[in-house]
DNA sequence: TCTCCTTTGAGAGTTCACTCTCATTTGAGA
DNA sequence: TCTCAAATGAGAGTGAACTCTCAAAGGAGA
């Protein structure tokens, strides 16, 4: 019966007061690392900026890399659960184009600003492939399913190599130029992996 | 007229006894990792275990990352640089082939060893990925020689990504089972992605 | 308004990578 | 054997992420 707190900012004062402070970290967060640096920016600034104490900021973050580590990447996934079987490179292709599909263009805005730190600062890259593996297998998962292969089907570990690595390039590419248009470019290049790479 | 400090280990006694420093660093600061992983071992452990002042230790390697970071890949670009022209895919191949070809089954081996934690300790994964970004430029350039298209092509950028994915999966999983034949399997691997991976 | 429980701040403490200084040792070359 | 320069060790010091404890503040519900 409680409601979605993630959509309403709960019902309480206390719930609000919270979500109220965890955005006021994440902000100044933000704004440092754009001003000086990821690694120049120390937890204390941040807490200072954000007006809470530093055992506060580490009570909402438990560490300096959950800043930008948490909560990425599920639209993908659902989106593929979602799909219809078909040739690997393909599925994957209309997932992409699916997940993108479901977010407003602020989201992607949004998102595409933490993406740049995510995927632009060593660290971060390293934090986030700590989560990779499972994501990878989870994925793998369900491309077998939708292949009908194995899990562990060279195959299947292939494409998915090729995809990911596609979509890697690309998505640093647009963390360099937000004027890109990631999606579509995302897009095109998987277009380009469906037809055969040496055309 | 010098020679190859490299390969003889220099003429002098100091020359050498520096060797030998630098590769009982290396051996204990492996071995430890081996038997309780990278981020518990501490520098002093190593020093102490090499039988070297913590002082001493960074003299040798500046940051601890650099124990597992340093020399990779010229090999690769190398053989890259020496390739005919051709298609982006069926070249980085022929390259990779190359490549594992000009070393002994010993230096496969042995480097092995160490890329297992450059790929799977994210700390590092980050460290190695900080050369990355120049690296993947200076085999665009390459590649857009051999292809005749621009550096800045998609495709080039394209076919750059889904090998460098495909490779870094079967790393990944050569990692984790020592007895596979990696370049092989890295051979295998190109080659579908050459014939087109929805097949 | 009163009580309870959660959240917060203050601040001391820990760990570890990395730095600096200075005195001592030890090859190199004469 | 003597002198010099390079390498080493000892050890104190720094910076920053993260932890712990305890007391004060402030919503929630009655």
């Amino acid at each position: 019966m409680r409601q979605n707190e993630r959509m309403t900012n709960g019902g309480g004062l206390r719930e609000r007061k919270k979500a109220r402070t965890r955005e006021a970290i994440l902000r100044e967060a933000f704004r440092l690392f754009r001003e000086r640096g990821y690694a120049a920016t120390t937890t204390e600034q941040i807490a200072e900026a954000a007006e809470v104490s530093p055992a506060t900021f580490f009570r909402y973050f438990p560490t300096k890399e959950d800043l930008v580590t948490l909560d990425r990447f599920p639209p993908l996934v659902e989106a593929l659960a979602a799909e219809p079987p078909g040739a690997p490179v393909t599925v994957l292709r209309r997932a992409f184009r699916a997940a993108f599909a479901s977010l407003t263009a602020e989201q992607i805005a949004a998102g595409h600003a933490r993406e740049v730190f995510a995927v632009t600062v060593p660290e971060l890259v390293a934090a986030n492939l700590r989560r990779t593996p499972g994501l990878l297998r989870e994925v793998a998962g369900l491309l077998a399913d939708k292949t009908g292969r194995d899990a562990d089907d060279p195959r299947i570990r292939d494409a998915l190599g090729a995809v990911f690595g596609v979509v890697t390039l690309v998505w640093w590419q647009w963390a360099g130029d937000p004027a890109m248009d990631g999606p579509a470019e995302i897009d095109k290049a998987l277009a380009r992996l469906e037809s055969g790479l040496n055309e």
